[in-house]
DNA sequence: AGATGTGGTGTTATGAGATAACATCACGAC
DNA sequence: GTCGTGATGTTATCTCATAACACCACATCT
């Protein structure tokens, strides 16, 4: 997705370090939590980090060896989920794909704004759902989780 | 989707004459705006309104027939495209499932309130996205549609 | 009438996204 | 040590959606 249109976008993909410091921070926390940050679960999460964009869940099958083998879609699928249940990534359904959380929050409701040029997304955080949240309460709606994706263009690609 | 659960449910789905109308009332519109209302999309919103719940793409493929002969996947995607282009039917991105808009308004951004438990949806309009509009403003995007998408319990469910 | 352009449909095939089912393995608790 | 639980490996399959191409209906122009 990155760079499908010409123009130039300030945030690329974080470096090296900046993953290696966000997979730490992650392995410590659920760690402590007692979850088990597996080579798997700590494998695609650092794709997500990489990519600093969605990424397709059969790209990450496809990326997920080092040495370029691709891995089975249930190892994929599975991490996913997990990183998902514990905030560390999401799925943006309106485009199948899946990100890495920037959010610090844990156990957030999130929303995205994203570019349908370069593909660029900004996670924006819960206060979004405010009025979905009196809406709901009006239909007598009790809310479990959300989904709330914006489509449109950043602001280098307008 | 129906009655997944044993609770009692106030809203079924539209009586035949409902629907009958609704289409009418679709078809006159559309043919005014020099549209072709064709029996493929008169059928498929009519499988759409009868259901009055969302519906997956291939339900509709396989009720389509009146003599239970499915359809072929593109002529009911095609179908769908078309009454969402229009209006009459919306995605919900995330249950991969389609249902005809309940909303007067034309050319409308729709957010809808979903039960986990029965199915039963409820299509709020526009205002909701109020505060993503903001933030989508803060941070430089310009937003062309929008998924807002509520999981939780219906009244009849709780 | 005949030429032609546009949009809709029919059909075949395939691509893309996700999960079911079952065997096996790692590891902590007792 | 054995037993339960959760993670993984593997195979197969299921669901969701679209590409590609031929053909047809209809409006328009000449």
């Amino acid at each position: 997705m990155s760079e499908a249109c010409g123009h130039h976008h300030a945030d690329g993909p974080p470096g090296a370090a900046d993953v290696a410091r966000a997979m730490q921070d992650a392995d410590r926390r659920l760690t402590a939590e007692g979850e088990r940050m597996t080579p798997a679960r700590l494998r695609v999460l650092e794709l997500l980090l990489a990519a600093g964009e969605p990424v397709k869940a059969y790209d990450l099958i496809a990326r997920f060896g080092e040495d370029g083998q691709p891995a089975k879609p249930p190892t994929v699928y599975r991490a996913l989920e997990f990183l998902e249940r514990k905030g560390l990534a999401h799925r943006i359904a309106s485009i199948s794909a899946y990100v890495a959380c920037t959010s610090g929050a844990i156990d957030h409701a999130a929303a995205f704004l994203i570019c349908d040029c370069c593909g660029a997304t900004a996670e924006v955080s819960a206060p979004v759902a405010g009025d979905l949240g009196r809406a709901a309460e009006v239909a007598g709606y009790v809310i479990a989780r959300t989904t709330i994706e914006a489509h449109g263009r950043c602001p280098a690609c307008q």
